[in-house]
DNA sequence: TCCATGTGTACTAGTGAACAC
DNA sequence: TGTGTTCACTAGTACACATGG
């Protein structure tokens, strides 16, 4: 005989099957006597609940759906998802919910996913990162009416719930950090032109020019990858008239920056100021240690569990919850531009 | 009405639920024309399997379960636990298989939810980390009798196949070197004693001594993380007669134990060397860069993929596999002793 | 009478509500 | 009224059997 079922506990007390279901569900209609009975066989049989039959009458399914469409070694190269991740789980964890989790190739097959998940009732809600401009999946989710938090925005996410961190200000306060600092010829090497967040600080930093009167601006798009950040760190040092600050979108880039400069013999701070939109062991421990915008993005992750746990429990308690915003955390990379620069 | 099942296909194409479960699982049984219908209708009404109803018949769950019984936060700190992940990823969604993760607090919360996802046949298969020295969960999962991969070896895990690298190779290829550097007295910041990869490695330190007529050979536990890596490079550079070289278990305490060379005034390499049982991109931008035995850890996460799917396809296909012993990058963190040293 | 094509019903594990003692 | 039974229901699979050419 395989695995017991409530079947064959009532066959061996002696009562019905609908009798072993109030008792094992702690629910009225069952003395207390032959409740005792059955839980000490279901004890003895070794019972445990079979979630897919509990599924089929629409319980939980204990556990949310992550489904991520990038190249699966991104996650392991950027400490922002190891981060995440461990937060998301601390925070799940404690409620025993479990994480289902794939990746994908594109977000057409991410959408599919949704689909197949919600409608099998495979997780009782959706965390969706890597919020983009004009994202479909939104509108899927919202049609699918599962418990969805969508990491990002501020706005564009519908009716679903989110988490944010401000892009923009945090951009302008790298800005102003470095302007006070006597920079003028500012860039920033982003991330994929299609994230919302990229957009974001993108805008902010060009607003920044007037305002606070820098001679020049620039962001160059990537892909995230160190090898893109650092193309993109060559160019820049390449052209006539360098900047004397860049900006990077995450530690990974910022690092791989700061070993272009050393490699073309550009001296950081002295020559060049780097500042990372991340912080991590990575900016730490590199030589210089790097300014970085520390994000907590474990603290992150624990958040949306929670916004996620709380949606699930009550679907109408929608939340639009915006992060506490970073902090620079100055490090060696930094410095006022050296004074053998004209401008 | 809500999502549409093979009863609501069946009475709208005017056939039997179960011509219906024949032409979309296609199966013999059904005439072409009869099949198209359904399949066409099956797509109008935008129709999707109910995998809990499907798993109630013993279908897979296409997802293997990984359960882990450490602290969430130690998730994103180590390199290694991303890497794996990244790779595990990359080799299942190739199948389009899930990962249903959970941390717990201890090997019996493990063991317990290995019995729950088993008998509710959530998962296909079971993929086990971190394996201890007297390892109970290998027993049980025996009994639960579900597919499952050990990471760690050789030996010890019962009849469950398993994916190892040779943990005292490694250590001896890693002593050898730093013998014919000249080394004498070298010591070893260990993991966690618990794990049998420790103390495979603790030994194969012990029973080098006398081959390589080293002076001194003294293996610290740790409990992997930076703090306590920085504590034992700590005491072990206090001592009278310092050790000229440090084997580390991981690369954030070979990262940490740096640190606090510098901090004691003790010059990498002149004054001592510093070997990572883990390669990086933290070895890698550290200064001086660390020399790492180089382990490919998505690599790694892509085997035991590999081996945990083909075990999913045929249960008796059980594996063995010793993965290519890792390779030791040689950086700056090494060298001969200083002259200055005695003995 | 053979064979492709379908039908009817039982079965998976558990929930829940009407009903009976 | 409290205690417990019976049966339908969830979505899909599987198999014995029926029907027709």
């Amino acid at each position: 005989m395989g695995r017991p079922t409530i079947a064959d506990i009532a066959e061996r007390v002696g009562v019905s099957k609908g009798a072993v279901s109030f008792a094992l569900n702690g629910r009225p209609g069952v003395g207390e006597a032959t409740r005792a009975r059955i839980l000490q066989m279901a004890k003895e049989m070794n019972w445990r609940p079979h979630s897919a039959a509990r599924a089929l009458g629409g319980a939980r399914a204990e556990a949310v759906g992550l489904v991520i469409a990038r190249p699966a070694s991104t996650l392991g190269v950027e400490p922002f998802f190891a981060q995440l991740l461990s937060g998301l789980q601390a925070g799940l964890s404690a409620q025993s919910v479990a994480m289902h989790l794939l990746i994908v190739e594109d977000v057409e097959a991410e959408t599919e996913i949704y689909r197949d998940w919600a409608s099998a009732h495979r997780v009782d809600g959706f965390i969706v990162v890597d919020l983009k401009v004009r994202d479909p999946r939104i509108e899927v989710l919202e049609e699918l009416g599962v418990p969805t938090v969508v990491l990002g925005g501020p706005g564009r996410h519908g009716s679903l719930s989110s988490v944010w961190a401000d892009d923009r200000e945090a951009m302008l306060s790298i800005v102003e950090y470095l302007a006070a600092l006597g920079h003028r010829r500012i860039a920033h090497v982003a991330g994929l032109p299609a994230f919302r967040h990229t957009q974001r600080r993108m805008r902010a930093l060009r607003d920044s020019t007037r305002r606070l009167a820098l001679a020049d601006a620039v962001s160059v798009a990537t892909d995230f990858s160190d090898s893109e950040g650092a193309a993109a760190t060559r160019t820049l040092l390449s052209r006539g008239t360098r900047p004397t600050a860049i900006v990077y979108d995450s530690d990974v880039m910022a690092l791989a920056g700061l070993g272009v400069a050393g490699e073309m013999g550009v001296r950081v701070p002295d020559e060049l100021s780097i500042v990372a939109f991340d912080d991590s062991v990575l900016t730490r421990i590199a030589h210089p240690a790097i300014t970085a915008l520390s994000r907590d993005t474990f603290a992150l992750g624990g958040q949306v569990a929670e916004v996620m746990l709380a949606l699930i429990a009550d679907p109408e308690a929608r939340q639009d919850l915006k992060t506490a915003t970073p902090r620079l955390v100055v490090r060696r990379s930094t410095a006022a531009p050296g004074t053998w620069q004209d401008d």
